[in-house]
DNA sequence: GGCACTTATCGTCATGTTGACAATAATGCT
DNA sequence: AGCATTATTGTCAACATGACGATAAGTGCC
């Protein structure tokens, strides 16, 4: 590592700026079973040694924190190319969040359909999907962590296309609507949201193709509109407009 | 400081692990004469001497990100208890945004009425008011970061209650309605304005008072309601609903 | 005081969006 | 064929929005 060329810049009266372990950490959701769920893995090492995690690790030099994001999900679910949608979410810390001392993190958010995580019996740490609903105790901050990761989720749907993320690159509606009622927690008429999310300009395109086998009159499949999809450079900004709110009691 | 009690707990095959210099930089938003504005200082020191950038430092041993930025803030502007709402914006780097090294920026947000900064002749760093239609280039990746802020302190008027955090405790609606028109840089109509501040629930509450001495009829004085006000222990997460829509060309 | 000017506030109307729910369409199953 | 199941289209009333007319209540000027 590079032991930092700070003191040739910094007069004499400024003291070395502090410097802090930086950690990031990912709340990956999806939905299975119409249930929200998170990936967590299970602490081999203290502190917190058994317990449930979010999936993260340390930044390496040279690396930004999307990157290092991407890389220690990798390493933990073993999964070469993650699908779906990943931001950051937020820092937390560096204060009195890890017993080891100050240890910034910052979160970051997965918004994926269901991918199969390494269930290897190795002496690896055990990555698996929990529902959200029934998450026992976190170690660290997580469940605090967790929590605003949910709210963005759900903030997420309303008003941005992200909720496709969910899904494969082609659904149906029904399957989308399954993801809303899923993040939001609420049941959602599909007649609306069918009028909603097919009438929203912007949001999606149909592929011309229908489902089959399924029991029921097969449905249309559709994929995000071009507008709405994340380009090579950066990720979407797209905006639904108007919204699609979720229903306040 | 502490050298910190890392290698204790993690097992010879860990190295330790990288440790990061961090800083805090608050974008300061404000309104003036109808104007966004942003609040930023003259560097005195290399890199980017003579360079504008936001106001912002090291995060120092046990501290805080939040209680980092109001500190950095205090000190750059001579002002003692801020007003206005600050939350965190997110995070940029480590790589490749520092010439002397990779150094993690927390990027910061305020939101809040037009004060005044310290505009002393002193050798510290001097702050000032910018229009942000006009900003020159800035130092870092300030430029981005700033962009991210507007964009955030946009949307943030369109979902939240947070307009209100540029005004003071009390205003009229034509006093929000500047503040609105200044951060998304439209025309609103006053009407429509005032029939959708006042008719959203949970949004505003009318204090009783008028404002007297202005050219034109007297205009009631509001407040933020009690739901939408900022409670001591966190800040405010309340929603505006319905949406105050910005208009979409 | 009377008048012009300014800003605040209320109303109206056509249009667009939403929630509730009926009706129809297209499959699989028996 | 008839039934169960899911998809999709419609209908209707309530509500929200954009455009804009009309009125209210001050200040400044003569």
């Amino acid at each position: 590592m590079t032991i930092s060329a700070y003191d040739e810049y910094m007069p004499e009266s400024h003291p070395a700026p502090e410097r802090f372990p930086v950690t990031v950490d990912v709340v990956a959701l999806t939905v299975r079973d119409g249930e929200l769920n998170v990936l967590l893995i299970t602490r081999l090492i203290e502190p917190f040694r058994g317990k449930l995690a979010l999936p993260g690790g340390f930044v390496l030099a040279g690396e930004d924190l999307l990157e290092a994001a991407v890389r220690e999900l990798a390493e933990e679910t073993g999964v070469e190319h993650l699908p779906g949608h990943l931001e950051q979410l937020g820092s937390y810390g560096p204060k009195g969040r890890d017993p080891r001392g100050d240890v910034l993190t910052v979160a970051h958010l997965l918004l994926a359909p269901d991918f199969p995580v390494l269930s290897a019996g190795s002496d690896a740490e055990q990555a698996a999907w929990y529902p959200v609903a029934e998450v026992p105790e976190l170690a660290f901050d997580h469940a605090r962590i967790l929590d605003d990761a949910v709210e963005r989720a759900k903030s997420k749907l309303e008003y941005s296309p992200l909720g496709a993320a969910f899904c494969g690159d082609e659904f149906t509606i029904a399957q989308l609507r399954a993801v809303y009622e899923a993040v939001w927690g609420t049941r959602l008429d599909p007649r609306n949201f069918h009028r909603k999310a097919t009438g929203t300009p912007g949001f999606l395109e149909e592929v011309g193709r229908m489902t089959a086998g399924d029991a029921g009159r097969p449905a249309a499949l559709f994929r995000l509109a071009p507008e709405a999809r994340p380009t090579a450079g950066h990720p979407t900004r797209a905006v639904l407009n108007p919204p699609l709110m979720r229903p306040r009691e």
